[in-house]
DNA sequence: TTCCTTGCAAATCGTTTGCATAATG
DNA sequence: CATTATGCAAACGATTTGCAAGGAA
């Protein structure tokens, strides 16, 4: 299985480094067609599938059914606005001490965890129910 | 919209209150089909939802793609095991601290979050990779 | 030339829904 | 009687997969 280059792959990963946001497969489909016009589908899954395996990306499973890609693999926590369905990053102090305090007393070994916080979003406050649902 | 009884509701209930463990649609769908041989999975689809309105139990979602539900609505936590798949409860001291951290700083308001737990689970560390992915 | 990758379409999987009928209050 | 709930099957949305053809090493 050894990786071989291919220049969809390549505009998958940079059109992901290109966004501070979380795109769905789909968006990023939709984005990287408009350069690639037979890019399909399927191409773009397994690509995504494929960069998370390698570890060059990260899927994020927010709950809402659909699947988000962060190429910003560093260790950092989200947030899912219950409004519009935005997935924005969060700049907050560790918190891994939650480990220690959910292993204690436990009977397995805990190799991490996954948290996203939920609520109103900055945007959403100020303006009213855009029900804007990104792009 | 008022409620109304039904047998299937009460039964479908009764067999969450009966399980530590926290089973998806389908294993409750095959279970209490045991006892209720012409129930069907949209029924149980749609009373799961109905319950999970009205608060009566919650639905989990720990990333696996499939819906998990648990009658215990109390705030507790849960370890999912990159084993066996199983979801455990854990008892661990409160950690909603981790809420205000997130907050700090952030232009939003926060309305809750969400955790769990991975690794593996006691009996998967004693017991040579089983591969029994529940029932 | 070998083997990975793609495009396309069909297939899966979990979940939802429309509809006519049955059960509940 | 007025409605809500059910069973069944078809519909769905997201993701996966089989296959023949194309591209990289």
């Amino acid at each position: 299985m050894a990786l071989k280059h291919s220049r969809q792959r390549d505009m998958i990963k940079a059109f992901l480094m290109g966004r501070k946001d979380h795109p769905t497969a789909d968006v990023v489909y939709m984005n990287v067609r408009k350069e690639f016009p037979n890019l399909s589908l399927g191409t773009v899954y397994r690509n995504l599938t494929l960069l998370t395996e390698t570890g060059e990306i990260s899927r994020l499973r927010v709950g809402d059914g659909v699947d988000h890609f962060d190429a910003d693999t560093s260790p950092h926590y989200h947030f899912v606005c219950t409004e519009c369905d935005r997935v924005i990053d969060l700049e907050m102090d560790n918190i891994d001490t939650i480990q220690d305090i959910a292993g204690a007393g436990f009977d397995g070994r805990i190799a991490g965890h996954v948290t996203y916080f939920y609520g109103t979003c900055g945007s959403c406050m100020k303006a009213p129910q855009p029900g804007q649902k990104s792009e």
